[in-house]
DNA sequence: CTCATTACGAGACACAAGTCTCAGGAACGA
DNA sequence: TCGTTCCTGAGACTTGTGTCTCGTAATGAG
């Protein structure tokens, strides 16, 4: 089954659709926060709504819980008031990202792996704000770079201080938490210094 | 089940299970070279083994597939003679790191999704060839900034060329894969730069 | 308030991973 | 060659994901 088409939830009778549909999502969303990778059963019976009409709702457990993902409302979180110096800048973003994704690294790792489910998905991954939080600490620098520049620096700092590089610092490299933690932060140190330089692409 | 004791390969009749075992694997590495994730079931087939006997030997289809999986056989990936220059060096091992990743792509994808099983592995994962040939190409800089900083930074390479870095940059940012290589050759690139400045930890 | 629409629940099914038991047969020592 | 060890195969079982059918009941329009 793949994902309930738009229109789908926006026909008949709405208000109940998308009174099950929240039941659902604030269901897994207590179930994740409290420390899990809840099955769809679970999420279910905790909603007190069937295991069938849930995949009503979400094609997969993978958009389940991603849909139930804890969103950050902030559209920025630069300090207040916002440093002028560009590493100090990226670096508050990227502080912020490590540690998040350090804090929910259980829940990231699950999304990882059901992102990344044999049958390639109908795009159940959403591009987070990350990037638009790195684009905007780089704004300096878009006019001596480029706005093009600026996006493939943002989507390489992503790349540097995610949960993908986290995991294989950890798992394969052996690691400590906080030594992760100073490795991803010093890739991003390096990479924005070098963009200044020589900017990607 | 966990992972089989060594030792049990190496008692009782041992040529034996030595056999069984490496039909097993060279029957996963024709099925994974074929192009497919193959189920427990179908290696066992292809090998003329009941699934049971796989799993005596495996205990899970991650640790299967991960010991078929293709080895490459070279020390170094330097070209011959190897170039002095730093950037060069790095730049031939990312290459064809890079290059690498690409070409086996769904396998390392599957490779990566079984390893974030919810279950924590008794570690199936081996550390790989890369960071030493990364720590080759970076011997030049050892006297400079000393052993721990060489191998730190072999690690942020390897974690910024690896297949966990173009998963996100290929599924969520979208890049094409020319573009995903061009990006990932650029951070391996500005971080070594980096690197010569201020070292990693 | 009535009734057709339509979301929901119960329960069964398919399929894959992984486990367990037990009996047969191959390997190896004597 | 004989006999015991112990590896292997057959097949059933458990758990989890995802699908399907069909009857029921809530919803909201008239």
């Amino acid at each position: 089954m793949k994902s309930m088409s738009t229109d789908y939830l926006e026909s008949g009778r709405t208000r109940q659709k998308q009174r099950t549909r929240d039941q659902l999502i604030a269901a897994a969303r207590e179930l994740i926060t409290a420390g899990d990778t809840p099955r769809v059963e679970e999420v279910a019976e905790a909603a007190g709504i069937s295991r069938p009409t849930a995949y009503r709702y979400f094609a997969s457990q993978a958009e389940l819980l991603a849909a139930a993902y804890p969103e950050t409302a902030a559209t920025s979180v630069l300090p207040d008031p916002p440093p002028e110096a560009l590493d100090e800048r990226v670096a508050a973003v990227a502080g912020f990202v490590i540690g998040r994704v350090q804090e929910n690294e259980s829940q990231q790792r699950a999304m990882l792996r059901l992102s990344l489910g044999e049958v390639p998905h109908e795009l159940p991954l959403r591009q987070g704000r990350v990037v638009p939080w790195f684009i905007e600490a780089l704004a300096p620098m878009a006019d001596s770079i480029g706005d093009e520049s600026v996006h493939r620096l943002a989507l390489a700092l992503r790349a540097a201080c995610g949960i993908e590089t986290r995991v294989w610092l950890t798992d394969v490299a052996g690691l400590e938490p906080a030594e992760v933690n100073a490795l991803q932060q010093w890739m991003v140190d390096a990479l924005v210094k070098q963009a200044l330089e020589t900017p990607p692409q």
